[in-house]
DNA sequence: GAGATATGTCAATAACACTGACTTATCCGT
DNA sequence: ACGGATAAGTCAGTGTTATTGACATATCTC
């Protein structure tokens, strides 16, 4: 019942034909409802340990700018608000929601704390006065900056650290194989509109 | 004063001699302190899509089990608890707290609710009897195995997925190359905590 | 002008985390 | 066997981040 296409040298991940989940009941749906080849880890400890090094990777990495906004006494919730408002100047309300997944009450407190104290000005849309274009201020830019810092670092630092990777091994590689892995992390509708998102950007190289 | 040591086809990690961050101002100490390589983007922007990929993939990572946890009326630290003891039977309460990072109390409450509703239970430690080892039950095992499934074909299909990625290439690779990554991500001191821990997994492949 | 949309706001609640202080049981070294 | 250290459990209070539901305002679009 479940073809193994796995590829010859090592357990990794097979794919399998099996039936997609619908949550339909509709005939004319389910009819078109062929089998579609369903990746599957032949050892679960391969999924598992994925799963677990995903999670210590994020408690890391979120660590660093923790101990920074405490002293400005902040949240990871402002964090995550000021870097993508200066990431992405005039983003609205509604991407920020879209982008988060929170409820506009929730974005509106720490919101509101990052505008009282100076770090993000708004201003009226342009085209659609009902928006609020958000964008950084001098301040909020070097403090999204100095945030930002501790990030990059141990990004960079597991790009160029890679146990296994030898010194002729491109560094290209392993941010090329990073970025594919983490967006195809990504929910597969989600994924342009991260794409169209990340093309947005107006920092200089 | 930035050395590059780029590698030829494009822009991705380069390393500059870069004074290491010292906490001290003991003389011996700092003496020691030689410039070491600290790897850097020479392109931010780089970075950046890297450290957003990285929380666009782990918002949709946790969304998974999220939805599942609803149901049962838990929250993502009831079932962070049940993967660790279902992969890790017999875990104490001091290590627990050193994978989650938090601290006792906030253990103390979610443990209590898997144990109240049956999906954990404690056994009194042979060597020390200060211990509490924490095992699954056998709803806790199945509980543990429902939530693992979702996240488990997330990551399975992403290692699958990539964008770029040709049906020849190797999914072994996608995997060694995304561990690699993500260890890399884990502050370096708590590595080789992690691979201790990682290596005493007991599920059957 | 009507309905949809973008945002803001009120009140109540829950999940998840924290600090600080204290207790109990057990282990280990002297 | 005593004393200090360690493992765990617990009490009370607090803070951050999130939720739901209801409603208000301004603006756009047709």
């Amino acid at each position: 019942m479940s073809i193994t296409l796995t590829y010859p040298c090592r357990s990794s991940v097979e794919v399998a034909t099996v039936l997609p989940y619908r949550a339909t009941t509709d005939p004319a749906e389910l009819a078109e409802t062929a089998p579609i080849m369903e990746p599957r880890f032949p050892d679960r400890n391969d999924g598992d340990d994925l799963i677990e090094l995903l999670f210590f990777a994020y408690r890391d990495f979120v660590a660093d700018p923790d101990r920074i906004l405490a002293e400005y006494g902040f949240g990871r919730a402002h964090h995550r608000v000021l870097h993508f408002v200066d990431r992405y100047p005039g983003l609205t309300i509604a991407e920020l929601l879209d982008i988060l997944r929170i409820t506009k009450q929730s974005l509106n407190r720490v919101l509101k704390d990052l505008i009282e104290q100076g770090y993000i000005a708004q201003r009226t849309g342009t085209n659609d006065r009902r928006q609020r274009l958000l964008f950084c201020t001098e301040a909020g830019i070097r403090f999204a900056e100095e945030l930002s810092r501790v990030q990059m670092r141990r990004v960079a630092r597991a790009l160029v650290d890679q146990p296994g990777r030898g010194a002729t091994d491109d560094p290209g590689e392993a941010l090329a194989s990073a970025q594919g892995f983490l967006l195809a992390m990504i929910e597969p509708e989600e994924r342009a509109t991260v794409r169209r998102l990340m093309a947005r950007r107006t920092k200089a190289a």
